[in-house]
DNA sequence: GAACTAGCGTTAGTGTGACTAACGATTGGA
DNA sequence: TCCAATCGTTAGTCACACTAACGCTAGTTC
């Protein structure tokens, strides 16, 4: 099911599809997992955000998140339809809605939060501890120099 | 544009999000230089399978490329409209296509072989040849993992 | 040689994620 | 008071991963 023996030996060495089918099979595990708790990444970086953030308008949250705006409409949908957000009007700026996670919401994001500790360790299973921060360094490098210029 | 300063701390301690992002913004600057030389990702690893392996069938293909046979024939009539492949009924089969690099489509190899490599290079760039190597290595491990059980 | 099974290419459709355009309502500043 | 900007929302595009089903052809078994 991976190419490493029968693919082109051209599609093996570019370092650029190695790392997006690295991500597609973490992704997929996690999906999967957050399946299984009738949830999705975006639900937990919301949750998350709003943990660590307090009650904020969507605006905010697509900033924090990198949800776009008009994609986390629907996000805020369901996690409302779930209870565990709250969406009201912001009284202070009729345009705003304040997002307010619930009790409900915060149990919903502990038990994501060990959900995909346990993922991840699944996923990095190959790696020692010392492999992993050093991944985790590399790709912080990657990341970081794209948040610079823009 | 990222959440390394602005997003929450469980988002940014998650890996597997951090492994998504890098690939994500790697291949977001693969798409756009692939785009301008009128390609996608699957024509790429389609010519370079012909290349290395010659005429093959669709089945073929799909198996050594990790293209879905359903999604291969949308690729391989893009292709045939470009005049880099060529597709033409197997005689010793007749439920299989015979999948043919043109020369044209040789050209086209070689240009994005040129662009591929450019693009690694500036996505790379953070990294020394050193680091490079070692991710690879760690990407490729956590790669061959999934190889294994399926 | 008829029937069955399996492989092949194709069509259609699902779901997710990234991303753009435009609109009505509201706000703050010139 | 008018203007520009912001906010939430709707609608739609594109690429990719993945499933189901159908018609055709090939090889095997009875």
């Amino acid at each position: 099911m991976d190419d490493s023996t029968t693919g082109a030996q051209r599609l093996r060495d570019l370092r650029t599809r190695l790392l997006s089918q690295a991500a597609m099979q973490a992704d997929r595990r996690v999906n999967e997992e957050l399946a299984r708790a009738d949830a999705r990444k975006w639900h937990y970086a919301v949750l998350a955000t709003l943990d660590e953030f307090g009650a904020v308008s969507q605006a905010e949250l697509s900033d924090r998140t990198r949800i776009y705006r008009s994609d986390l409409v629907a996000v805020i949908n369901e996690l409302a339809a779930r209870d565990q957000v709250e969406r009201a009007p912001d009284p202070a700026d009729r345009r705003r809605n304040l997002i307010t996670l619930t009790p409900q919401g915060r149990r919903q994001l502990h038990k994501l939060d060990k959900l995909l500790a346990d993922v991840e360790d699944e996923v990095l299973a190959p790696l020692t501890a010392a492999e992993r921060e050093q991944l985790a360094r590399l790709l912080t490098a990657l990341v970081e120099q794209h948040g610079q210029h823009m």
